[in-house]
RNA sequence: GGCGGCGUAGCCAAGUGGUAAGGCAGAGGUCUGCAAAACCUUUAUUCAUCGGUUCGAUUCCGAUCGCCGCCUCCA
């Protein structure tokens, strides 16, 4: 039974979604404007595995997942560069689409665009007025706090004592609000250039809070199972959510909240000022493999944070490079006829493991240990020739439905060396065989500079990509 | 000032009131013409420090030190 912790009490819980077998799950994901940052990836490497997991569970799930494009940020920077909204985060978003694909994160079902949902937004926002949770003031539209008394529950933010040390960081209210913790809805333009839209609350642009009130409660459901993001938008982002939608539909709108924690590197805050701030794009620069930094991400359970140093991650790479060489060497075992039965067990005890640790929390730590040992002892088991039909058929499935939730291993290879480098390597075996070694390391060493390294094995010679 | 989290071998780290998973790196070995890969053995009498509770604590409690996060539209 899959358990994990639920940011609203606290707990460590069991899930049960509200339409059994079915999956709904809602993901705030990377913004555009500070886009590309590796810990970002933790988060969306987090949210593939939740999904997958749900999946490998049996689950059907719909996933949503937002680009935030209306966001002051945003509108500033684009407004700058000269460029509407969608010319300018147009390139932000293609490449978004680039790295989720290279870190092997699926796409979510659904990905909605603020810029493309604003009647929606104005509808929720026209409830909220009517039911007295929202006001007017200045042309701007803002939520009565007061008006939410639940206001907190998930953040466990206590105002009373908060407020004050806190002050000097608080922005003075530039705007008329009624209670300093407001928050905007709906903005009055600043200028005449700056983008909005004409509606019937008036002219302006959307809050931030609002577009995933509104976006996920059309995809999903006024009340939905899972909802997931950094764990910097429990306050105000996640709790502003909350207050918005339950004030409008009066019903519980998300039944689990789970939040990922986040990436330290070299034990301290990423900061472009500390110069330890690292984009995705930087570290593959440098040489690490989309699948050693999905690894190395995806090591850790989500709910700890993570500590990035480029020895840890040039171990991931280690790592997954021998799970692939494991999975390769078994598909190309001669096997004989017939079931070892202790490797049947090591099998199923592995898928136990796996499973239980993925149970408690998505801990991919117990997960990856099953999956570790796993290998030693079919590697062993290959190396005595005890590995039999059954076993090599019920072992790579087994491989298949571990890496359905990690993706890690990449695809069976299928290519063909060409003609010449085969030749070569027929050529080396035939001078092994004369047990001419001088002409055989030439070939060798010749093979390798173009980027095929051999392995000599009892069944013959494996080769591989550098 | 308020609230929360963390500190486990050279590195990344899991974990638990009953005697420390896993990965990387290191050392020795098996195998191999050599190499590579794989496998075997080995690497924390100890889990930041100091106290307390307990038959027993890394795990619970308290204090101290260090680090991280939220309270600012940062995943």
């Amino acid at each position: 039974m899959l358990r994990f912790r639920n940011t609203l009490s606290g707990r460590v819980e069991e899930f049960h979604p509200l339409n059994e077998g079915e999956a709904k799950f809602y993901y705030c994901g990377p913004t555009v404007w500070n886009y590309g940052h590796i810990g970002n990836f933790r988060s969306a490497v987090a949210a593939d595995i939740l999904r997958r997991y749900l999946k490998f569970k049996g689950f059907k799930v719909t996933h949503v997942m937002n680009i935030t494009d209306v966001e002051d940020r945003i509108i500033a920077m684009s407004q700058e560069a000269g460029l509407s909204i969608d010319d300018y985060t147009a390139k932000y978003i293609e490449a978004l689409w680039e790295d989720f694909d290279a870190l092997g994160c699926e796409r979510p079902d659904i990905v909605p665009r603020a810029t493309r949902h604003i009647p929606e937004m104005v509808t929720l926002i026209e409830k909220l007025l009517a039911n007295e949770h929202a006001y007017e003031s200045d042309g701007s539209i803002y939520y009565r706090i007061a008006s939410f008394p639940e206001y907190g529950k998930l953040s466990k933010i206590n105002f009373a004592g908060n407020i004050a040390g806190a002050s000097d960081r608080v922005d003075t209210d530039k705007y008329e609000k009624e209670d300093a913790r407001d928050f905007a809805l709906w903005k009055a333009p600043d200028s005449e250039t700056e983008p909005a839209w004409d509606s019937s609350i008036g002219r302006g642009r959307p809050g931030w809070h609002i577009e995933c009130s509104a976006m996920s409660m059309k995809y999903l459901g006024e009340t939905f199972d899972i909802h997931a993001g950094g764990i910097d938008l429990v306050f105000p982002h996640h709790e502003n959510e909350i207050a918005q939608s339950e004030g409008a539909t009066g019903k519980q709108f998300v039944r689990y909240w789970i939040h990922f924690e986040h990436l330290k590197v070299d034990g301290e805050t990423m900061s472009k000022s500390k110069g330890n701030y690292y984009t995705f794009r930087d570290v593959v620069e440098k040489g690490y493999s989309p699948a050693g930094i999905r690894y190395f991400l995806l090591s850790v359970p989500y709910n700890k944070q993570l500590n990035f140093t480029f020895d840890a991650l040039a171990g991931a790479e280690r790592t997954v490079a021998s799970l692939r060489d494991f999975r390769a060497r078994l598909s190309e075992a001669k096997t004989e006829s017939g079931n070892n039965e202790k490797l049947h067990e090591a099998a199923t005890r592995a898928l136990k493991e796996f499973e239980e640790g993925m149970d408690d929390d998505f801990n991919t730590s117990i997960a990856l240990a099953a999956i570790h040992n796993l290998s030693r002892e079919v590697n062993t088991a290959l190396a005595r020739k005890q590995v039999k039909e059954e076993n090599k058929k019920e072992l790579l499935q087994l491989l298949t439905r571990f890496d359905s939730v990690l993706n890690v291993l990449g695809d069976q290879r299928t290519e063909m060396l060409d003609s010449e480098v085969q030749a070569m390597i027929d050529e080396r075996q035939e001078a092994r065989r004369r047990r001419d070694f001088g002409r055989a390391d030439e070939i060798r060493i010749e093979l390798a500079n173009r980027g095929i390294i051999l392995e000599d094995t009892k069944d013959g010679v494996r080769w591989k990509r550098k």
